[in-house]
DNA sequence: CTGTTAGCGCCTTCAC
DNA sequence: GTGAAGGCGCTAACAG
């Protein structure tokens, strides 16, 4: 910087204004001073510039492993759609991204990443551990969290709404004359439960008195869910629609139902649970209970921004969805 | 650290050695100065060790988007299990993780980074853009590169064998006596091409004089690609094997052969590319070309490290398996 | 509007 | 083995 001024005939301070844009600088200086700095390659050491300023401009976001394909919905896994949308607005606010695998997440760590002034603040993109980020909120750490469902936690400040999904369904399926629901999920589905509590209050309020069979499967990759349905064709006797929690599963219903000896005919519906865009994916037949996550990581990134300006954030929850499909 | 350092009664200096394990510190001395950190709550300012040392002991990972379930050969996605991988391997030698969006990983910004010391170096986990790669080879910037197909290039130290895994299904299906192919694969999948030639090369090699047929789908959902394989039914007159590029076109056409009305008969063999897993998720039938991706992220990382370090590394290619499925 | 000055918090000589 | 001093590159306060 020393050079940069010394070839403008500028003192530091000067190519230090000129660089940030302030207005305390003559307009001919500063184009010098640019000048200079863009032929000379110069560039500010950001290192100095956070010690000197004492942030970061860093923004730690915290996944778990990012989910394999199809598997979203297990349970500790962020789904890839939300991370690339919380990454690409950070950076179009130039926060640097540091990435932070959950397991790295303890509270002692993100407390010594705010001392250590590494980050200025976290994007939690996993819903579990309330634990940790009630500590952490009761620390004052600076950090927004995403959750799958309508949490009324002060730090979560955008959540999907998975009980709210549940009752569109079952709304649905009431309105439909269904009584007797299967569901379908993985073990480790930690959705399964909200959305089918939601499915029932639904199947309720829309005046039914159904029934929901719970179809919990080990293998919920698409074909061992096929296989599993396919196993049990005696004992689902009476069931007039299916209801699968995530992507795979649903896939795994459409499959069995596509097969040589599916019993239950081809009039019986079918819903799946899912992210935006699952309906594109799947067999006409099937109706689609899908999340608007598209916003879902740029509102997480404002909201936290406004945090570390002092700025109470407002919560938001993310709408929900119904893409019906022929029942063919 | 001054007040670490008056509340030990030793010097800053000394705070520093301590704190770095330095051997320079008497035994006493250093437990007592820790004993203080850690009662205080004491933290190395990041920044300033940064600006001292040089150097930010960060590295910048750059992944396209982060492939959406069960799309990970889309052209310029990143495949999960790369990422995580990586990231677990940098945080293990405590670098810290920033990551960069392959659109703003153009020359220019690689080397701001680099000139701001804001990170160290680069992992690239997506093939594509060879031209930026080798402009950055050229300016001499410390990256490594995961590339999918064994590529010579200096830089691309850790490498998939897209072409190998080709041969090897190539020389598979040659020995089970087909000769027709059907090769099924998304349009924009970047590795098909490579995969096909290397199949062409395996079935020659394993003495087959056989034909390919492509059958490219726009929509590579499974659902979909069943569907485009059903369509073309009398079109497909002749074809002894199918062959797959990728997850969900090997689901596709496992759900296709498991229809109503699939012409082609029950002994088929049906073969399908993709990861190290894969043939967990598929029915028995589907014999299963797979990459060997688990060490991956953490070679590259190595390999970068030491590049930091000058030390040349050696590239390597992973291996590739092939797990034989049944045929019922 | 611009320059001078004084640190930000750390690590590393160098002297003892 | 330990301490004192200096400087990494930047910005903010102050003075002109």
């Amino acid at each position: 910087m020393d050079d940069v001024a010394r070839l403008a005939g500028v003192s530091k301070a000067t190519v230090s204004r000129a660089l940030a844009h302030s207005s305390l600088v003559n307009k001919e200086t500063r184009k010098r001073v640019l000048n200079v700095v863009k032929r000379s390659g110069y560039r500010i050491n950001k290192n100095a510039q956070r010690l000197r300023e004492r942030r970061a401009n860093a923004i730690a976001v915290v996944t778990g492993p990012v989910a394999r394909a199809g598997h979203e919905l297990a349970a500790p896994s962020t789904t890839p759609a939300l991370l690339s949308d919380t990454v690409r607005a950070l950076t179009l606010r130039e926060k640097a991204v540091v990435l932070l695998p959950a397991n790295a997440a303890s509270r002692q760590n993100c407390q010594s990443m705010l001392a250590e002034k590494s980050v200025d603040g976290f994007v939690f993109l996993q819903s579990r551990d309330k634990e940790l980020l009630s500590n952490l909120h009761a620390l004052n750490v600076p950090f927004v969290a995403w959750d799958d469902d309508q949490a009324r936690e002060p730090y979560c400040v955008v959540t999907g709404a998975a009980r709210q999904a549940g009752r569109l369904a079952g709304q649905y399926l009431a309105g439909l004359g269904c009584t007797t629901t299967l569901f379908v999920h993985a073990a480790q589905d930690a959705l399964a439960a909200t959305r089918q509590s939601g499915l029932m209050a639904g199947m309720e309020s829309g005046g039914c008195q159904g029934e929901i069979r719970s179809l919990v499967v080990d293998d919920s990759s698409p074909y061992g869910v096929c296989t599993a349905v396919r196993e049990r064709h005696q004992t689902l006797v009476g069931v007039d629609a299916f209801v699968a929690s995530g992507e795979p599963c649903t896939l795994g219903i459409a499959w069995a139902a596509d097969g040589r000896d599916f019993p239950f005919g081809k009039q019986i519906p079918i819903l799946g649970f899912g992210q935006f865009g699952l309906s594109e994916r799947m067999p006409a037949r099937v109706t689609a209970v899908e999340q608007g996550l598209a916003e879902a990581g740029a509102l997480l990134v404002e909201k936290l921004l406004a945090r570390l300006e002092g700025i109470d954030p407002v919560p938001t929850t993310l709408p929900v969805y119904l893409r019906r499909g022929g029942m063919a």
